[in-house]
DNA sequence: ATACAATAGGGGAAAATCCCCCTTTTACTT
DNA sequence: AAGTAAAAGGGGGATTTTCCCCTATTGTAT
């Protein structure tokens, strides 16, 4: 029987390795080789390496992350398929990394016996979720359609960025090159978009949402 | 020749399944046991069970993380050295660990060599430090000293956290049955301790430190 | 005794918030 | 090409919140 070929990317070194040598104790598997970011990822296939079957794929990595390289995949390669294997089970990295194409997602603390099923769930039955992550799609979808999807302007944008510092409006409508009353209306529109109440309100909101980072 | 036993403390149960492989296949270690957090180390040296020279201790892991379980090997079992391996390199976080009693702070992007040296250099030496780890060391003594730990009483902190919402401080002074001339006494108090200039730099202080979660 | 935390307050200045109003520029549609 | 809607920029004027400096009274530890 043909082994199942898995390449790993991941950046940390350390857990790859292992990793491989922990996969190479599956019969039915053969790491083709590991890799530490996704620009390695697109190298990789550009130099016609041997295809793997699956990808295992870290997320938060340098240069091009796990989400960038599983959408390169999907439109250059869309018969390997991508386990992302994450830390963090944020509800929007995994749904990012989900739309970007990949065809299952694991957290780092399972154990080695999932691993394995899932690689060959994903590879016979072409998907594999956890109850995690299925109810992580399911509690999202509705919610997002109701709320979500606020059209924050550049400019506000900017303005938005610098309420989030001990700088007052005043100083900010310098920064901007505007006169006071324009940052005004930026925040009386964002008050309202945002629904909140207050500056430290939208404060909240911009951390929240990751539109600034502290 | 004596191996040197190694015990793994890490949740994240595929990387410690696969690092002991890893380590396995050094010949001077052995990997006496791997733990999923600091209260298994815990209830692991109470049963007296076989005493590893190294541990490696993963710091961010649930009910008792890393530097806790440190701090109790410290004073429990001072002969035992623990090296950190961590996915982090903040600086806060790494002198944490090293003032908890470790030996070493690696992280997890490294290459097996370097662990297998680390290691070594622990078992023989006692400490290892990376480049990064020592100039992390020597930047922060400085500015450490003259910051740095603020004391912020209870009732402060009380309205700290509420001061991280949309009320305004009347409201907060209903919720705290104070007198919002009290409530200013704090937000003065306050504002001197973290050394800020407005609110919003009181909000962003106490997200940074993780006062309150958002 | 004295130091300090916790409480309460006065008076005034500066920011932030709110609610109306307006013009100019840009982009999109018919 | 003209029309229109949306985005960007600006104002007057009022109210509330925030900020700052100051004093004073309790209770409680060292």
């Amino acid at each position: 029987m043909e082994k199942i070929k898995v390449l790993i990317v991941d950046d940390h070194v350390l857990f790859s390795q292992a990793l491989q040598g922990l996969i190479a104790g599956f019969k039915e598997f053969e790491v083709v080789d590991t890799l530490s970011n996704g620009r390695e990822l697109i190298n990789y296939f550009i130099n016609k390496s041997i295809e793997p079957d699956i990808v295992l794929m870290d997320i938060q990595m340098p240069i091009v992350n796990g989400i960038e390289a599983t959408e390169w995949l999907k439109n250059n390669k869309p018969n390997i398929k991508v386990l992302a294997l994450s830390m963090e089970a944020e509800e929007d990295t995994i749904l990012k990394m989900l739309r970007a194409g990949a065809k299952g997602y694991l957290l780092k603390d399972i154990n080695p016996s999932v691993l394995k099923h899932a690689i060959n769930e994903v590879f016979t039955n072409g998907i594999y979720y956890t109850e995690n992550v299925a109810s992580t799609l399911l509690n999202s979808n509705i919610k997002k359609d109701k709320k979500d999807k606020v059209d924050i302007k550049e400019r506000e944008l900017e303005f938005l960025k610098l309420a989030c510092t001990e700088r007052t409006y005043k100083e900010i409508a310098d920064l901007m090159f505007l006169s006071p009353k324009t940052i005004d209306n930026y925040r009386e529109a964002l008050f309202d978009k945002l629904n909140v109440k207050s500056r430290i309100g939208m404060v909240l909101y911009a951390i929240k949402e990751h539109i600034v980072e502290i």
